[in-house]
DNA sequence: CGACGTGTAAC
DNA sequence: CCTTTTACACGTCG
């Protein structure tokens, strides 16, 4: 089962101010670097339909928004953090496994619990819908089928409120007609490619000889894009661990500025500490990412010995941006961002000055 | 085989 | 006009 939270960070903001409730709200993150630059994170439902989506640059969505009432607040992760832990626990009393995969987005196995009945699936289902509405006034829509892919897409199928079962013998003509682009893991450039060779939907993609897709993707991909146009997925429901942190910000202005970029590393670092003490984990590996003002990103990084506190990756952070800056000296930066990997956690138990 | 850089994808 | 965070595959190098 696959439950995807509905325009969650939009929708948070609704339940928390009854007075913006019903109107276009749109959630953005401000880059700080003029009055409006930034993108949308979550538009709701209302201001959807008025064209305001996900990504888009803040300035369009205002323009878009001009004369119109519509409610622009910034994103408090915090808060919307603490919402989904509480919908996850819930979603998890539910469940036989959960596999949590983003802040508003979670699958769940139920085999056990429904015996492998649909009409059981349907009924949990239904009760964790319930659930989560009732205690948190928010929607999910979810979708039931015998993988995560197909789930997946299920969930997708009729939002928001959704509830969408596959049945196996249905998997086939669900997935006939879709465009290749809303299968899961078929992004913009996969997709182009297809287009090109004259695969539009998934039905074509499965008529489309392997050896074809061989020659222009490699053997893995070719055998991944055939099993997604016929829905087979393998993969189980588990619980994944964490492999790195980061945190990325924009300069205020475009500089080459040695000094103004470390300072920015510094104010970055302090920031992913705090994940790294809250997610109480040690890193290895030590990364800078850079983004030029034509917001090309390029990462550098550098494996140290095991360490707990952001203070051991601050020099190699100013290693690297002198490396990068003797490399680049022409490019401006538009961004930067600090990054740790090769993580491993640790019980509450262990102390950890042991470093 | 581990480390590293890049591309793709999703949220 | 252009945010943030994470994952994973693949090629390359030593």
């Amino acid at each position: 089962m696959h439950i995807d939270l509905d325009s969650f960070y939009a929708s948070i903001e609704e339940v928390r101010n009854n007075s913006i409730k019903g109107k276009p709200i749109v959630i953005c993150v401000y880059s700080g670097r003029t009055q409006n630059s930034g993108a949308v994170s979550t538009s709701n439902y209302s201001a959807r339909k008025l064209g305001i989506k996900s990504g888009m640059p803040i300035v369009l969505a205002k323009r878009i928004a001009m004369n119109k009432e519509v409610v622009f607040l910034p994103v408090d992760i915090e808060y919307y953090r603490e919402v989904s832990d509480r919908i996850m626990n819930l979603i998890e009393e539910e469940s036989d496994t959960l596999e949590q995969v983003s802040i508003d987005e979670a699958y769940i196995d139920v085999t056990e619990k429904t015996n492998s009945n649909w009409n059981k699936a349907i009924q949990v289902a239904n009760t964790i819908k319930q659930k989560i509405l009732s205690q948190e006034g928010l929607t999910a829509s979810v979708g039931i089928a015998s993988n995560k892919f197909v789930a997946k897409i299920a969930s997708d199928f009729q939002k928001p409120n959704g509830l969408t079962l596959v049945k196996n013998e249905e998997i086939i003509p669900f997935l006939e007609n879709l465009k290749v682009s809303k299968l899961h893991g078929i992004g913009e450039k996969t997709a182009r490619v297809l287009n090109e060779i004259g695969i539009e939907t998934s039905k074509d993609l499965s008529k489309c000889d392997i050896k074809v897709l061989e020659e222009i993707f490699g053997k893995n991909k070719a055998k991944l894009l055939h099993d997604k146009s016929l829905g087979i997925d393998n993969s189980i429901v588990e619980s994944k661990k964490k492999k790195q942190l980061s945190k990325i910000g924009t300069l205020k202005e475009d500089t080459k500025d040695k000094k103004v970029i470390f300072e920015k590393i510094i104010e970055l670092s302090n920031e992913l500490n705090q994940k790294i003490k809250r997610d109480n984990v040690s890193f290895r590996t030590v990364s800078l990412i850079t983004i030029d003002i034509e917001l090309k990103t390029h990462i550098k990084s550098e494996t140290i010995s095991q360490a707990n506190d952001i203070q051991r990756a601050v020099p190699v952070f100013k290693q690297l941006l002198n490396n990068y800056i003797e490399k680049n000296s022409e490019k401006k930066l538009r961004r930067i961002g600090v990054r740790v990997s090769n993580l491993e956690f640790f019980n509450s138990q262990r102390t950890l000055d042991e470093f």
